[in-house]
RNA sequence: GGCUCAGUAGCUCAGUUGGUUAGAGCGCCGGCCUGUCACGCCGGAGGUCGAGGGUUCGAGCCCCUUCUGAGUCGCCA
């Protein structure tokens, strides 16, 4: 049921009536946020995208079958208004609303469509679990909230085209039906119904199009795009996200950043008024490593990481001995104020690390007085432990975690706990904005499972030029020129200088394990490509979606992206996937897939 | 696939040591109310305590299995 809005002409956004217009006939359209009905006087509050206005029917004034039908208005419900701007009077102004000065008098209503009860308020003050949330995501869009992410998320993307066009930047599509690359994240895949057996990758990223765009000559390239991998969901990683992505010739890594966070600047300027103070600061990996123990390391706060093997290199604790026997380090952060945290707490640090794979965590407590509590007391001399507290250069009332193991283990173990310990004690804010660079990324890693190198950033990252020489005897060592771009604790974006020497590119498919024939059947067309003059290139891509959660404060993607999916990749809305008919199928030339029961 | 947390009314939650008829706030429905704005007051409906099994005289609570969701590790060139 509904009535016609034939007749009626919109005039105005709900919270754009102001003041100026008192006296005038405007005609508004929205949802009912909330009736107040005081018996013969009734108030709705009226919202639509740009916020929300107070229309008012007066039981004495008012025509008896609008007083009626206004009467039977609920939450939801859909109303073409059409009446007269009023002065509220003095007690009566509301000032928590942008349109708390003014009512509407409503002359005429219709009721253009009805709503059931809902199955959550449409309010931000309310807390709705995810599933539901996301199942009714066009009510949840509904909430302030949301709607403020959608629409801070608009005017990103609008700054962001501006900015690129202005420095020359041309946008330019590729293609979402491409080659499948089974190098690095799973793709998603579709089949092709012309060639049976056949499939399109969907992009993990616009990579490779784009460096065959700089080889076109289109010498600036960027493209708002849609990007999708078939791997596992977080609370910042959806199977299908969007990056803001970018190509350019004849630069450097310098060129490229500049850019980048002279682009950073202007958003996060235009849309929070905030400052970033440029050049951001640079960071080696290495650097990074050592002092935060991750490379994308939150800087709003210290607890950094120090080594200490030195100091306890000759100790007969076994578990650091090993630790050291077998190439690894001990290292250990100050946790501030931290001293008094009772057992259990420190356990629960324990646990937490094992998830990283430390074995365990040693701890020396500094007592309010000086003296020092330890479970690892015994294997050492006083002076030995005092040195251990001088290095960590704690006072009384903090607390020493120490972790030894392997490199990777205890970088991954005491970084990820200088996060959690932020997180209980409340050490950062969401609206602090810490950016910062991480350079000389290793070009290459050992994978254990594939006993092979692989690209820790891609296959076509350039190395950096003075570790050329190592490409043959030190491959681990070689670096890369890569860069990330990191804010507080998440990568924003990275990219790198691309190879273009075809040499060079052969070099690193060796590394990689490819023969030559590997290589071509996988990236031809690229090796095809530079062989007709290749400019020097290089770029970067942005996580989008990342960005805005951290410019509106959200603690998941899933708040800047009108209709994410759930941690099984599935959408609660839709049901998507699904299964499709058998015919559907056979005419792609697959095979009946066996399910499961 | 592993680990952690959660699941009780439409929503968000409480529920004591295992003990009578499982509660609250909001929402919803009805009534009253002319200045509300998270209106107020009165009344009402609404429950497979995620599911299954077990222990017990008795289970929302204890045990086992399982399902669902979130976070995280693995994974994400």
């Amino acid at each position: 049921m509904g009535e016609s809005m034939t007749g009626l002409k919109r005039s105005h956004m709900c919270a754009n009536v102001t003041e100026t217009m008192i006296g005038e006939n405007v005609t508004v359209m929205g949802w009912v946020q909330r009736r107040r009905d005081l018996g013969q006087l009734l108030f709705i509050a009226l919202r639509d995208r740009t916020g929300i206005v107070q229309i008012v029917v007066d039981g004495n004034t008012a025509e008896k079958t609008l007083f009626e039908k206004a009467e039977t208005v609920r939450s939801e419900f859909v109303l073409a208004v059409k009446g007269k701007v009023s002065a509220r009077t003095d007690g009566n102004i509301n000032e928590n609303m942008k349109t708390g000065k003014i009512e509407i008098i409503a002359e005429e209503i219709k009721i253009l469509s009805e709503s059931d009860a809902l199955p959550f308020q449409i309010e931000d003050s309310i807390t709705v679990k995810d599933d539901l949330r996301l199942k009714h995501r066009y009510l949840d869009l509904r909430r302030p909230s949301q709607l403020k992410n959608i629409m801070l998320r608009h005017k990103v993307v609008q700054v962001i085209h501006s900015f690129l066009d202005k420095e020359g930047f041309l946008e330019i599509e590729t293609p979402i039906l491409g080659k499948s690359t089974p190098e690095g994240a799973r793709d998603y895949l579709v089949p092709s119904r012309v060639h049976p057996g056949n499939f399109y990758g969907l992009p993990q990223s616009p990579q490779l199009y784009k460096q065959l765009l700089m080889v076109s000559g289109m010498d600036r390239y960027y493209q708002i795009a849609k990007c999708f991998r078939d791997e596992d969901l977080r609370a910042d990683r959806q199977p299908e996200f969007t990056q803001v992505d970018m190509e350019l010739s004849f630069v450097e890594e310098n060129d490229i950043m500049d850019i980048n966070e002279r682009m950073m600047q202007k958003v996060f300027k235009e849309l929070l008024d905030v400052e970033i103070k440029l050049p951001l600061q640079r960071m080696t990996y290495q650097e990074a490593m050592e002092r935060f123990g991750s490379d994308k390391p939150d800087i709003r706060f210290g607890m950094e990481l120090k080594d200490i093997s030195d100091i306890v290199k000759d100790t007969e604790f076994v578990v650091f001995k090993n630790a050291l026997e077998n190439g690894g380090s001990v290292r250990a952060i100050n946790a501030k104020c931290c001293g008094n945290f009772p057992r259990k707490q420190i356990d629960s640090l324990v646990e937490f690390v094992k998830t990283y794979q430390a074995k365990g965590l040693a701890w020396i407590a500094v007592n309010p007085d000086g003296t020092l509590k330890s479970q690892i007391a015994k294997f050492f001399t006083p002076e030995k432990l005092q040195e251990i507290v001088n290095a960590m250069q704690a006072e009384a009332g903090d607390l020493i975690l120490i972790c030894a193991d392997k490199n990777k283990v205890v970088f991954d173990s005491l970084g990820a706990l200088r996060l959690e310990l932020s997180r209980r004690l409340e050490l950062t804010k969401s609206n602090d904005f810490a950016f910062l660079w991480i350079t000389e990324f290793p070009m290459l890693e050992w994978d254990e499972e594939e006993n092979r190198y692989v690209a820790v950033h891609h296959p076509f990252t350039a190395p950096m030029d003075e570790d050329l020489e190592l490409l043959d005897t030190a491959p681990g060592k070689v670096r890369a020129k890569a860069y990330d771009i990191v804010l507080n604790g998440y990568e924003l974006g990275g990219g790198s200088i691309r190879i273009h020497r075809r040499d060079i590119q052969q070099k690193m498919f060796e590394l990689l394990g490819f023969t030559p024939e590997d290589s071509q059947e996988r990236f031809g067309f690229l090796l095809d490509a530079f062989k007709y003059g290749v400019p020097p290139h290089g770029g970067l891509a942005f996580g989008l979606d990342r960005i805005i959660m951290l410019m509106s404060g959200a603690s998941s993607i899933r708040d800047v992206i009108a209709f994410p999916k759930v941690k099984d990749a599935s959408c609660p809305m839709t049901d998507a996937p699904n299964v499709v008919e058998q015919k559907q199928l056979q005419e792609l030339g697959i095979d009946i897939i066996k399910v499961e029961e």
